[in-house]
DNA sequence: CACAATACTTGCGGTTCCGAACTATGTCTG
DNA sequence: CAGACATAGTTCGGAACCGCAAGTATTGTG
């Protein structure tokens, strides 16, 4: 890392562009906060217990989510994860081409799939687990034990608060005008 | 969203799966919350704010780079946003292609490449930005204010750590095994 | 002027990612 | 029970993304 400018130096780049405009920056600074706190771990995590293992964080997630819940529908798996059905397809298929998931379909019900972590799955876990929480100990090192607390609480409140005001407020956003198609995507098949 | 499991559900699932296991759990909590809590608002805001203007995420951090600090050379954008140069390079074409950024030749140092908005650009972010950050006040609802400040604070910290001592920290994990190439990539042109 | 260092681009191979279209299955209702 | 509707998962188009190697151009240095 060590960036061309600090978190600091932009929060005053920030300060001195906008200061004319009314903006409320305490939210504006945590938000752009969460998202370079996430990189910054992410990619540390990444390059230090992932790669040994040539394991991508998303299929890190997925497999911990399996793991942690011991078989779980695959619609599930993709909310936890949260990453989109269409993507956890393809990163399911990654993972049991690499013998460390498999997919069963639902006794009962046919439009289900169940994914399971295989045995080598299970022991991959468990030696990589540890790892991967020590080295969130090491970026949460500024942090006193009930600082971390205190962080994970106001996240847990932040989520939880989109996940039951956020739909109704991007109807709201959007009023009668539908949400405009993605450039990319796939087509209709004719008009 | 609206989850098969709260988060608060997932972390009892964790004490269970991993109760015997001497783990730091306020860590985990931490940084498995950040990347909860980082998904679940680049979901809200890709898809309220940005969606309208077909704007992805990486694109919109590009733009909004650019902007607070005014001209930027491609390296320092890169990092600042969070993505490497090889992909910048693709994201600054779609935006050139879009007329909302324009690039120009360092005057003194011909390596340089420097981004820069157009005004087009400029005035997309001006009308832009107030409402990103509407949104960012959305989702900081269950924060006070103080807290806000507090939750960005300790995101700073553990940023600037991780840039002070992440690098040093990967290599001595690593020890004296090299880093592993990863199994996708440009090959040698020969052996 | 050779030669190293730096900055960016290009291309490769693979992954991830979204979301709409599509397929298959289940469920409800007349 | 047939047709309509709902739900789960897959496929596919287009873009983003990484890390690395190689290529191009420029700058700095002995």
């Amino acid at each position: 890392m060590s960036g061309h400018h600090t978190i600091a130096e932009t929060e005053k780049a920030v300060q001195a562009k906008l200061g004319a405009v009314p903006l409320r920056r305490e939210q504006m600074a945590a938000v752009s906060n969460i998202h370079r706190a996430a990189t910054a771990i992410r990619q540390h995590l990444e390059n230090s217990v992932l790669r040994t293992s040539d394991l991508t964080w998303t299929g890190f997630v997925v497999l911990w989510v399996v793991w942690i819940w011991g078989e779980m529908e695959t619609r599930y798996v993709a909310e936890e994860a949260g990453i989109s059905k269409g993507t956890l397809t393809g990163v399911a298929k990654t993972l049991q081409s690499r013998g460390l998931l498999e997919r069963m379909g639902h006794p009962t019900d046919g439009r289900l799939a169940v994914l399971r972590l295989t045995p080598e799955g299970e022991e991959l876990m468990a030696d990589l687990f540890p790892k991967f929480n020590e080295e969130e100990v090491f970026v949460s090192d500024p942090l006193e034990s009930s600082e971390a607390q205190s962080l994970a609480e106001m996240l847990r409140r932040m989520v939880t608060h989109l996940e039951a005001n956020g739909e109704q407020r991007r109807l709201d956003l959007r009023g009668d005008t539908p949400l405009p198609p993605r450039r990319s995507g796939r087509r209709a098949k004719h008009g």
